[in-house]
DNA sequence: ACAGAACCCCGCCATG
DNA sequence: TTCATGGCGGGGTTCT
């Protein structure tokens, strides 16, 4: 089992650490070891954004060396120029086709995404830079609030530390859920985070001004309680309600009801670990009406319930 | 638990 | 021709 890390200046080593340290671990506690390898368009010491440099073989000696099972691309501040390098681009679909499966962790998508492996398939990349993404890549199906998405042989992770997340279900994949599940414990990370599938905070952060969206998003976070429906939405932005769906979901890479959902829980979670107040009183000011509706969506896009997220289960606790 | 209503979303096509 | 726009039908999901 041949794991492949593709890597490039400037990128981020915990994406490249946090799964190494997944497949060797899963060697060491008795699964079917990894053969771990790094590949730079140049070989050599590459460093990364924090300046500790990694050894990494060229591309050449990929192409020569038998195929990958697994090829993953790493994210990190160089991947802007990552994304035009053509001799990387040319090694991920040509490798790449030889692997079994191809990846990315955090920023590593929009590398993966020039290389043409996700036209037309869902991924998703770290949350800040979601709104960047779904523009430079409206082919992608963007899924910006998952941890990690497999489509097909494609698999795609969230920011940093969600490539951890990745390496364990890759591993789940090949050798079982009690492997994975092990691993994690050793690393002292967790094998399914709490707050299920739910990135941190991607809807927050979105628009902050550019968009053309910014307003609508705002009034949104104001008046989580309002009427806040696709007509309603669409009113509100001077658009029909097919135009401002299409534009919506092509400036933000989220559906506008998913979005209002997002937005909605997010408030209304923090009311609830703030405690104060009632749960039917959480549901009605942030807009689900009453306290059922809230725990379906609480589990639908958190996977946990309202009571649970009060007593402080919610975000955070990451790696 | 379940059926019908309501809503969402997207492919498709027409228009300008 | 390409691009923004908008209406429609239906499959899927959620609500009541």
């Amino acid at each position: 089992l041949a794991v492949a890390f593709l890597i490039y200046p400037e990128f981020q080593l915990l994406d490249l650490a946090g799964p190494l340290a997944v497949f060797e671990t899963a060697g060491r506690l008795g699964g079917r070891a990894y053969a771990l390898a790094t590949y730079a368009v140049g070989g050599g010491l590459v460093a990364p954004s924090c300046g500790i440099p990694v050894l990494s073989a060229p591309l050449d000696a990929l192409a020569q060396a038998p195929a990958p099972d697994t090829l993953l691309v790493v994210g990190g501040y160089g991947s802007r120029q990552a994304m035009q390098d053509a001799r990387l681009l040319e090694a991920l679909r040509g490798q790449g086709a030889r692997a079994r499966r191809v990846g990315s962790v955090c920023s590593g998508a929009f590398v993966l995404a020039a290389s043409g492996w996700l036209d037309g398939r869902r991924a998703t990349t770290h949350w800040a830079r979601s709104q960047e993404f779904a523009r430079c890549f409206p082919q992608v199906r963007l899924e910006p609030d998952c941890i990690h998405v497999q489509d097909g042989p494609v698999w795609t992770s969230a920011g940093i530390t969600a490539g951890t997340d990745l390496a364990l279900a890759l591993l789940a994949a090949d050798q079982g859920e009690a492997l994975a599940r092990a691993v994690a414990r050793q690393l002292v990370v967790y094998y399914r985070r709490p707050g299920g599938q739910s990135q941190f905070s991607a809807l927050l952060e979105m628009s902050p001004s550019g968009g053309r969206f910014a307003t609508l998003l705002d009034y949104i976070r104001q008046n989580p309680g309002a009427p806040l429906d696709v007509d309603s939405l669409a009113e509100r932005c001077h658009m029909s309600p097919r135009h401002f769906a299409r534009s919506f979901r092509a400036e933000l890479g989220i559906t506008p009801a998913r979005a209002v959902e997002r937005l909605r829980i997010e408030a209304a979670c923090a009311a609830l670990e703030e405690g104060g107040l009632s749960v039917k009183a959480v549901a009605e000011r942030y807009g689900f009406g009453d306290p059922e509706r809230l725990r379906r969506a609480c589990q639908r896009v958190l996977g946990i319930s309202p009571v649970a997220l009060r007593r402080g289960g919610g975000y955070g606790g990451d790696a």
